[in-house]
RNA sequence: GCCUUUGUAGCUCAGGGGUAGAGCACUUCCUUGGUAAGGAAGAGGUCACGGGUUCAAUUCCCGUCAAAGGCUCCA
């Protein structure tokens, strides 16, 4: 008999050679129909596989992340399968599991796949399911596995065996269909119920672009047909939310073929809604202490080759730009911290001077390539609510911490609830792409692990995801439909003010180089905006919303009503318009509605009479006749709500 | 930059080798209506741009630009 230990602390007893699954009909035949694969010590395996003794067993289904993976892994296998008979003589690169679904890569040869092929594919995945054909380990020697794939004439899964040690190679094979790969798999192809090819894309064989561009496609699937509906109808949300589409029809920003790909046009709703943020930062920034800096939108060469930019991202920048006369070289800046250190060096600092808060919305300049511009999210111009903080040794911890609370601030305004904080480190082997000295290195990654710590974040660390030069505290959100964000960063750098040659004189009368802390709390405004617009759908929280109240007159007889209700407004910074069309109220109503502006006060014969207005909320409905002071507490009621402790 | 797909009115889209279409938006007029679309008329296009094939190209072919999805990259 074994032991076998359960996620609940329980201990039972089974026959040699039970397998999970046989653990799992123990508690139910239920949990049994559901059980996609199990966890054993630790490590992720079929449920079917025999349990190698005494061990901690936990069963994973489609609730569990890594039950969902190995779900989605066998589903690439089935996805092959189907391809292979569709396409004979197709040829496989890989195919793994990703955040929603999976994809396998693919040579066709001469052939294509397009978006009308996918229901034909669609189909055999279905047919293929229904033979409810198991997924068969098979451990094979090395020499077996090459003798396999020579056979079949498939040379990317010989370049994997390559790459694979004899002793640790297995096959699967479901239906007539045999796969290199580790596994673990589902126990047969019947709990696949539905699927669905999403897409098709290029991919480079190993992600290298010298290499061979292989056919990679996307599918998803699902134990039930009612959860891909439901996927379908998220990604429709998604659609409806797309801050490009919303960007138009909003008013918010737009682009020009002319001014160029990646270069956003803020219309005035959109400039106002922008406006707000800055001026939202701006007055937090203030109470910390931080001071505003302008600096220009170029900046001589040397000051990049200075700050190390030039030498490492030279090549892919914007190329500089010269006079005429002189052919002094300049470059659009890429980033704002090079002209900060020379404002903080422009006279001698005092230990007693810090730390200085230099805050710059600053708009930078990088070049993206083509296929990467995306709306606002990814752009070629955008503006940072850029600081750098020069502080003391000493000063790190607090300083950063301090910081910290900055971007809970700014999430917390903005309704962003669920977020997390990556800590970027070097890459733990290959440490040849970062500049800095060893040990500041470790100084700055330990102040950042700290300061994360005592502010009690919830954190994971990544390694290889630090900045050049120097690690960072990266602020992961995600959004209303579960989409993570990249959002603002946190980055100490020993570096720059080694390269710029910084100093302060300290108590001691002697100089000492500061530290600079570069943050971002918004990241750049633009893709910002981008998130608050999927975020909200649009709906923007009322102290940020571009319109917060649009007055609808019954008739033309209350426009001049209506016009004064909007001046009473306005002065008491309430931002309000009149619509002064000749249409009926349903018709004024019904375009507010889909504008999206949070209040309508309709004023007609009755309000004029009682000097009142009717509220109706957005999205909810009609809240009753109040006078103006009482929409005025409403609205500060709901600002002050959506803002917390402000 | 690379792969796949797309580009027709401000927006959403139909069409198709021979005079360019719809709905919404826009303009004007009528209507003055109480909680999600009142009526009529009008204006609006080098069918992304450049080249080729053709008697004739918005339509077919090639190139460029832009956009969508993906790859690679991201100070």
């Amino acid at each position: 008999m074994i032991k076998v230990t359960l996620p609940d602390g329980a201990v039972r007893e089974y026959a040699e050679g039970s397998s999970a699954m046989d653990v799992a009909r123990s508690i139910s035949e239920g949990l049994a129909r559901n059980v996609l694969a199990a966890k054993v010590n630790g490590e992720v395996r079929e449920a079917g596989r025999p349990l190698p003794g005494d061990c901690s067993v936990s069963l994973l289904t489609w609730n569990d992340t890594e039950g969902k993976n190995t779900f989605w892994h066998s589903s690439a296998h089935l996805l092959a399968e189907a391809l292979e008979a569709l396409y004979p003589g197709v040829k496989f690169g890989i195919g793994p599991p990703i955040e929603n679904g999976f994809y396998y890569d693919v040579d066709l040869g001469d052939r294509t796949i397009g978006d009308g092929d996918f229901a034909a594919i669609e189909a055999k995945m279905k047919e293929l399911a229904g033979r409810k054909s198991a997924f068969v380990r098979q451990e094979v020697s090395k020499a077996e596995a090459i003798r396999y794939f020579t056979t079949k004439g498939d040379e990317y899964k010989l370049e994997l065996i390559d790459g694979l040690n004899d002793g640790e190679i297995t096959f699967y094979q479901q239906g007539d269909f045999v796969d290199l790969c580790r596994g673990p798999h589902i126990p047969d192809t019947s709990f696949i119920k539905a699927a669905k090819v999403m897409s098709v894309a290029g991919a480079y064989w190993r992600g290298d672009e010298k290499r061979k561009q292989l056919t990679r496609i996307y599918g998803i699937t699902f134990p039930k047909q009612k959860e891909l509906d439901e996927y379908l109808v998220l990604l429709e949300e998604a659609k409806k939310r797309d801050h490009r589409k919303l960007g138009r029809e909003l008013d918010l920003f737009t682009f020009s073929e002319r001014v160029g790909a990646g270069l956003p046009l803020w219309l005035p709703k959109g400039a106002a809604l922008r406006e707000r943020l800055i001026n939202f930062m701006k007055e937090a920034q203030e109470k910390a202490g931080y001071v505003q800096v302008a600096t220009p939108h170029i900046g001589g060469k040397s000051l990049y080759e200075t700050s190390g930019h030039w030498e490492k991202y030279g090549k892919d920048s914007f190329q500089p730009i010269s006079t005429p006369q002189e052919g002094e070289l300049f470059m659009l800046k890429p980033m704002n911290c090079p002209h900060h250190c020379e404002i903080f060096a422009s006279r001698p600092r005092s230990y007693k001077d810090l730390p200085l808060r230099f805050a710059e919305f600053g708009t930078v300049y990088r070049y993206e390539q083509s296929g990467e511009l995306h709306g606002l999210a990814r752009v070629r111009g955008f503006t940072q609510d850029d600081a750098h903080l020069f502080c003391r040794p000493d000063q790190v911890q607090e300083e950063f911490m301090k910081v910290i609370d900055l971007v809970l601030l700014v999430l917390r305004a903005l309704g962003l609830e669920q977020f997390e904080a990556q800590v970027s480190l070097r890459d733990q082997v290959d440490r040849s792409k970062y500049i800095g000295s060893e040990e500041n290195w470790q100084k700055a990654e330990q102040a950042i692990i700290d300061a994360a710590a005592q502010s009690g974040l919830k954190t994971v660390v990544e390694y290889g995801e630090a900045a050049f030069y120097g690690p960072k505290l990266d602020f992961m959100v995600r959004d209303a439909l579960g989409r993570r964000w990249q959002l603002g960063t946190i980055q100490v750098d020993y570096n720059l003010p080694e390269r710029f040659e910084l100093e302060y004189v300290g108590s001691d009368n002697q100089r000492h180089r500061p530290v600079m802390i570069h943050r971002a709390p918004f990241g750049s405004l633009e893709r910002f905006i981008a998130l608050i617009i999927e975020h909200t759908a649009g709906r923007f929280p009322l102290w940020l919303t571009p319109e917060q109240a649009i007055i609808l007159p019954i008739s033309d007889k209350y426009i001049d009503a209506a016009q004064q209700v909007a001046g009473n407004l306005k002065d008491s910074d309430i931002r309000a318009s009149v619509d002064e069309r000749s249409e009926k109220i349903g018709r004024k109503i019904r375009d507010a509605e889909l504008s999206k502006v949070p209040f309508m006060l309709i004023i007609g014969e009755k309000e004029e009479e009682t000097n009142t207005v009717s509220v109706r909320e957005q999205g909810k409905g009609d809240l009753g006749a109040m006078d103006l002071d009482g929409f005025r507490r409403l609205v500060n009621e709901r600002i002050q709500a959506s803002l917390g402790t402000h």
